[in-house]
DNA sequence: CGTTCTCGCGCG
DNA sequence: AAAGCGCGCGAGAACG
């Protein structure tokens, strides 16, 4: 027996300054009516907050389902009792390349329910406080209304349902691993939180007021990007794209007019958002110092996490200098001082962001990543059975690029601008990208190649690993063949079928990448998806290169998400997980970083040879 | 006034 | 033998 459920909930908090974790955990939150339907039945409108009657549900086993069911789950166990394992409509989307909003997704799939979008306004009205922080009383023509609202919501949830198959039980299985973290949580330093904020604020607030001298009051903030763009280039004759500081770096040396250059210096320094971090953080935190609910199942389509409320996955990595010193002198010092302290007091802060996470007292962070996993996967995936012995062996492979680069066999580790090259080669070339790009790419690592150099590089990436340029090609013929013949196509490890409206690509894993409404244009494979700059669903078009990275990701997290299975298994805490990282909290124990270590090399049946590394250590602050 | 899109930032 | 890709969020601006 299914269940499907949705809550209207309110509360005199904002869940978009709290978070979900918060939010559902808050006193003033409550049920303010809900619907649900068993299997095909009728849709069921319940008025207030007593779910007698899905607890007796849940007693006779029913499976529960929700739309973003750890909302449900949570504001299930606000009420006093233990919420039921959920199936999640979302994830279900998610993992089939589909839009996660319940909105974007019935519309993506074009269901015959559509969700209400009149329901805003009813939200706005009465899930939120008025202005004297009282609710309004919802009654007569509204709650029916709103009512109407959540049914077809659950309308919709039921329907994603039935349309797309369930994940496989090894996946529900990192799905409920996914909640059991976010309603873990992580511990949050709320006093280094709420005083860098203030630092942070200070600072930006003396940038913008500059700007405002600097161009006559023409601008009020450094983040009025398209504008400021404009302004310069009409003003001072530059020829800027975007006022990105990649960009402006790259012009500075070459602005002579003094306004500009000091225009230019405080949008490179001041024009990264470095407090909202901090803000956030402080707004999310629950009662006990903990942020919970920051992990997404299956947020990119190839399987990775992704983080909201506080995205933990794009924490800066920091200029070089001492945090723990950086963050004592933030909690104890004046500004002024903090000032004199740091040249760039931007970059000092927002290097402390990372350190807003702390481990519980008595215990401590272990903080294990992989080494270079995507490289060492598609050398792995590919069969270039040298690279893979060479990674096994400890060698270094960066350093053996740059001799086949250079045409020199002389080169060592102490070559470090080489070595460097044939890093970027190594981590950049493995999926197609071409010459241009490849010099891109360098100079956005602070190298400067040119064009010769940059051809050579990816010429020799492509010689030296001729298996990994067959493998774009075959996974490209595999996936156009399966549309051609509707047949199932193998390409290495991986193998295409046609199911439904759906591209499959199932992993060594078994677990199956999923192409929506593929399409063969000119022989040219192109599928729908949602731009993941701009949320539109769109057709999009594909090719080997691309296909070969979505697979390289796919298998290094699954690689990643049976380790964190087996850390759990051992009773080891997992508190966060970044793509290749991932973050214990326990008790500090002689051994215990070694294990974690030992844990995450440990290799799942079907990934044996794969010639994976892990290092990491142990701290009771976050950092990198 | 709220929603939606764009730009730019940060990570892997 | 041609192409790197995957995200979420804040702020501003456009739209209704």
């Amino acid at each position: 027996m299914y269940v499907f459920i949705d809550f209207e909930t309110r509360s005199k908090i904002d869940i978009k300054k709290c978070g979900a974790g918060r939010y559902c955990s808050d006193p003033s939150t409550e049920i303010l009516c809900y619907s649900y339907a068993i299997d095909d039945g009728e849709v069921v409108n319940v008025q207030g907050d007593d779910l007698s009657s899905m607890r007796e549900l849940q007693m006779r086993g029913a499976v529960f389902v929700a739309h973003n069911a750890a909302f449900e789950q949570a504001i299930w166990e606000n009420t006093g009792y233990p919420p039921p394992e959920f199936i999640c409509t979302m994830a279900l989307a998610q993992s089939h390349g589909l839009p996660g909003g319940l909105g974007r997704a019935a519309k993506s799939l074009q269901l015959s329910f559509q969700k209400e979008v009149s329901g805003t306004r009813l939200i706005n009205m009465y899930c939120k406080p008025a202005k004297d922080g009282e609710f309004r009383v919802l009654e007569g023509e509204d709650l029916q209304d709103m009512m109407y609202y959540c049914a077809m919501d659950v309308e919709v949830e039921r329907e994603i349902f039935k349309r797309l198959p369930k994940l496989n039980a090894w996946e529900q299985g990192i799905f409920q691993l996914t909640q059991k973290i976010n309603n873990r949580g992580i511990k949050i330093d709320t006093e280094l939180a709420s005083k860098a904020s203030l630092f942070a604020k200070d600072l930006i607030g003396a940038a913008n007021e500059r700007l405002k001298e600097l161009t006559d009051n023409k601008f009020y903030s450094l983040s009025q990007t398209v504008r400021l763009r404009n302004y310069l280039n009409d003003q001072y004759g530059l020829s800027l794209e975007t006022v990105g500081s990649q960009e402006l770096e790259e012009v500075l040396p070459f602005v002579s007019d003094p306004v500009a250059k000091e225009i230019i210096t405080l949008r490179i320094g001041f024009g990264r958002s470095s407090s909202a971090k901090f803000d956030k953080a402080s707004g999310a935190v629950c009662d006990d110092g903990r942020v919970r609910n920051y992990l997404i199942y299956h947020g990119a389509s190839t399987g990775r996490w992704t983080s909201h409320t506080i995205q933990l996955q794009n924490l800066p990595r920091g200029i070089d200098i001492d945090a723990d010193t950086c963050i004592s002198l933030i909690k104890n010092a004046d500004p002024e001082v903090f000032n004199m302290f740091y040249p760039d007091p931007m970059g000092a802060i927002s290097s402390c962001i990372r350190g807003l996470f702390v481990a519980e007292e008595g215990k401590t962070f272990y903080v294990v990543d992989y080494a270079s996993i995507e490289a060492r996967v598609l050398m792995w995936l590919a069969g270039e059975k040298k690279a893979v012995s060479l990674f096994k062996q400890g060698a270094d492979l960066y350093v053996e690029m740059a001799k086949v680069i250079h045409n020199n066999q002389k080169l060592t580790k102490e070559n470090k601008k080489e070595r460097q090259l044939g890093k970027q080669a190594i981590l950049g070339c493995g999926y197609g990208m071409g010459h241009k790009k490849f010099m891109a790419t360098c100079l956005s690592y602070g190298m400067d190649v040119d064009e010769t150099l940059a051809e050579k590089a990816v010429k020799a990436y492509r010689k030296m690993h001729k298996k990994v340029v067959s493998f774009w090609y075959d996974l490209e013929s595999a996936a156009v063949q399966t549309m051609r013949t509707g047949k199932a196509h193998r390409c290495g490890p991986v193998r295409f079928t046609r199911e439904g409206e759906f591209l499959y690509c199932q992993l060594p894993s078994k677990r199956k990448l999923a192409y929506y409404k593929p399409l063969l244009e000119e022989g040219k494979l192109v599928y729908f998806t949602q731009d993941s700059q701009t949320h539109n669903f769109k057709k999009t078009n594909t090719y080997g290169g691309k296909l070969c990275e979505n697979v390289c990701q796919a298998v290094a997290r699954d690689i990643m998400a049976d380790a964190m299975v087996r850390l759990e298994t051992f009773n080891l805490p997992i508190v966060l997980s970044v793509h290749d990282e991932i973050v214990v909290e326990a008790k500090q124990k002689a051994g215990r970083l070694e294990q974690v270590i030992d844990l995450m090399k440990t290799l799942p049946e079907w990934a044996q040879g794969c010639p994976i590394d892990a290092e990491g250590f142990e701290t009771k602050r976050y950092k990198k």
